[in-house]
DNA sequence: CTGATATCATTTGCATACGAATGAATTTGA
DNA sequence: TCAAATTCATTCGTATGCAAATGATATCAG
């Protein structure tokens, strides 16, 4: 085969690199990817509390009462996902919520007892979830990926 | 104030970092949250199509016809999920179905000529919006994140 | 050859996720 | 002060994403 049918084949099949696009190496489709592990992860450590569920008993349990949206914003939720969430924590007595007594826009979210303890007792389980996640790297590389990852975000 | 009383508001505010859980660290949390931002980083570019519709197109223009079965495993989409994104590709005339001549379970797939005309003409803003994902990164970081990144995918 | 098993596709149900539109309440600014 | 702009929450529509159940077809094992 001669020189020109090399370049012929190259450029009919386009196989050079800079021609072919590879789809399992952009950085979206290898992020849906490594997310999608992470939420099966997840389930098989704790199977009746999806990770946005648990996001959000997470940092109530933390900060304690505050408004649906402001919820939605600390956990990175628009106010018709975080509706749903609240919603769904709420009929299973997770989570209550209040009129805010002064701005009558704002609704107040709060744990209940239940989602207190229900939260307390999750967290260990979490922890092992986060180190499951980054297992396949060394205690090195998870930490430079966690800062590259959270420059990203 | 005593030493005692540092300790003791340690303890019962569960401020030191062994007992304190922060959402915002964790890996999934952060995922989730670069996950959403390339998303909105590609509807911003090419808003007719979501990720999961271009993942489809691009493998398709890649590989050729495949079953719908097969495609799902290339671009990381159960059967449920692969489905419904080619029932909209099919309802756009984007791609075509048939039936498997030996082996009748199958479901064949390809791109149709609007198909095709379409994923070559957005592979170019494909490569922009990965570079926009990895734009907080320099490009050493950049190939650091991606190597790691593909290590949990 | 045939019953057990496996594969492919579909359907249903549930849970994010977000844009857009709407209504109620509050804040701002001229 | 009061009309305009903003904020908070809700609703609707569309699109993943996955578990589980189902039906059709194909393969395997005895």
């Amino acid at each position: 085969m001669s020189g020109e049918d090399n370049l012929l084949r190259l450029v009919e099949a386009e196989e050079s690199d800079e021609n072919n696009y590879h789809l399992q190496d952009q950085v979206g489709f290898i992020l849906r990817k490594a997310h999608q592990r992470h939420v099966a992860l997840f389930a098989s450590h704790i199977g009746d509390l999806t990770p946005p569920q648990f996001a959000a008993l997470a940092k109530l349990h933390d900060i304690g009462e505050t408004s649906q949206n402001q919820l939605g914003m600390l956990i990175a939720m628009d106010a018709a996902t975080v509706k749903g969430v609240i919603d769904r924590l709420k009929a299973r007595g997770l989570v209550e919520v209040s009129k805010h007594e002064v701005d009558k826009r704002r609704l107040l979210v709060n744990l209940t007892p239940e989602g207190r303890e229900a939260i307390e007792r999750l967290i260990p389980l979490a922890r092992t979830i986060t180190e499951e996640t980054l297992a396949p790297l060394t205690a090195k590389e998870a930490a430079t990926f966690l800062r590259l990852l959270a420059k990203l975000a």
